[in-house]
DNA sequence: TCAATATATCAATCAGTGTTGATGTATTGA
DNA sequence: TCAATACATCAACACTGATTGATATATTGA
């Protein structure tokens, strides 16, 4: 398949580790339905995890590493935690890439 | 920040395995270096093991995960191997990751 | 100051993965 | 059939990361 002139970027090269290093953040199922959950708004850690159904550790740790990679801000009101999207931006992203992924694997199965 | 109304793919929920797994795909940057590499087109592995200076079993290692992800097409013309993309949609994708991240991290070092 | 709640962190386990060097396999040409 | 080339696989290692249960920290209200 050939690929239209200038389709690689060319400023990526530098960047390439960086965003790798978000690649590595939407890895994880668990993660994705995390930020998804987040379009709703801000949400408490609490909130978070009777939403998804995972222990209160387990959430706190992809938390940190959403927040690793800048993806969430943080918001302490009282007792509470906030969580919410950094930048919508990923949730395309998240979009484009589950599109892509059942259109290669309907691609193969229909063969 | 409020996000706009169904800005989550509904559609989505059940794909959010294979994104996922496409994601563990682009978290390596070696295999992102390699996808940007084959936007010239097919290549063999020596010449991607050239281009990219790494050895010959870790380059066929990642093209292997790559595979996996039905990300490249694999053609054997007699004593070569070529790999070439199979959507050009994941360099896109790349490129909002690349900017994404830097995005974000420019927004982070400036306070 | 104390109790209660929310969240973070710690310790431990287990699976997975990137990397390397050695070896195996497949294809071609002589 | 044999040698040479291209590529894949294997074995081993270190390292990371997902998960769990226990514990620590922070904030509030009494």
């Amino acid at each position: 398949m050939p690929v239209k002139e200038q389709e690689k970027p060319v400023v990526l090269d530098r960047s390439l580790g960086i965003a790798a290093s978000l690649g590595k953040s939407l890895s994880d199922e668990n993660r994705l339905r995390i930020l998804l959950s987040l379009c709703d708004g801000k949400k408490t850690v609490s909130a978070i995890v009777e939403e998804m159904g995972l222990s209160q550790p387990l959430v706190s740790h992809h938390l940190k590493e959403l927040r690793r990679c800048l993806l969430v801000h943080v918001e302490r009101k009282g007792l509470f935690v906030y969580y919410e999207i950094a930048d919508t931006r990923v949730i395309d992203i998240i979009g484009q890439l589950a599109c892509l992924a059942t259109d290669l694997l309907s691609r193969r199965d229909s063969f």
